[in-house]
DNA sequence: GATTTACTGCAACTCGATTGCAAAGATTAC
DNA sequence: GTAATCTTTGCAATCGAGTTGCAGTAAATC
């Protein structure tokens, strides 16, 4: 594991007290986070200073954010190597019991046939169900 | 294609001049609509109650849902036979430029082989980049 | 050390989503 | 048919995640 400093030298982003917090915080956490779960973690860290930093980062590289449908951008540090294209894509899985979302890093996104023309950016790919956790 | 009578039939939902409406506005557009966009097409009909028909329709499948991340949730009618599990979903394409989101009903979406014990309920997987139309 | 640029904290604001409530409409019970 | 009951609708208010303006602070550059 490569420690907060290390990643951002390597993602070219200016290390600052803030984004060193934040980045540990994502990095300690086995699901991705929230702006509100980052702001509850960090408690005398603002809010604002948290978004800017996620922006950041994202624009960087440093994370990628989830869209699960919770009403609350996910974020999540992204693997090494990743630059955040088409084949460095993974699916999401949100459990709707206990409301984590995951990132399954180990099942690749197959290519996906679009219609003519049609040409892919990005994707947002959230399984939704229940949990190894919840599902008993 | 099914007249809106029908579709709300079939789908055990009572017809009111309100879902009428709705149902038919969707039934019209080739790309899925907002709340917002719903709105904007029916000038006299009051926001919540179509917020509630929504509603009222997701829950008894006669349309479905999509999070495109563009902040406005997105809604188009159930195909034919639908039951909204997994084996009756689709990808979506979501257009960064035009901002259309398109059900690709044709594309089949594969069995994603989950870590142990979790267990798929649902799922909303956006493919984002150019339609035909902005891909030029 | 002075100047310029970047980052941070605070408050205000935007906007999509959601709800309480009362009026209107439809259904059911007498 | 009429009254009682349930459902739908419209309006206004509210919620909350996300975002921005601005001034103060810190860091980088000259
Ligand atoms: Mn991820
Ligand atoms: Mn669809
Ligand atoms: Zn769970
Ligand atoms: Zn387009």
């Amino acid at each position: 594991m490569q420690t907060e400093e290390e990643i951002l030298k390597i993602k070219k982003v200016k290390n600052t007290a803030v984004r060193t917090v934040v980045l540990r915080h994502l990095l300690s956490q086995e699901k991705a986070q929230s702006l509100k779960d980052i702001e509850n973690a960090l408690a005398y860290t603002d809010r604002s200073s948290i978004f800017r930093t996620l922006k950041t980062f994202e624009e960087n590289k440093v994370i990628h954010s989830i869209e699960d449908g919770s009403g609350m951008t996910k974020y999540a540090v992204c693997a090494k190597g990743c630059n955040c294209d088409p084949k460095d894509l993974h699916y999401h899985f949100y459990c709707t019991n206990c409301d984590k979302t995951f990132c399954l890093f180990d099942v690749p996104i197959p290519k996906i046939q679009l219609p003519e023309n049609f040409k892919q950016q990005q994707a947002n790919m959230v399984v939704k169900g229940l949990c190894d956790n919840c599902n008993k």
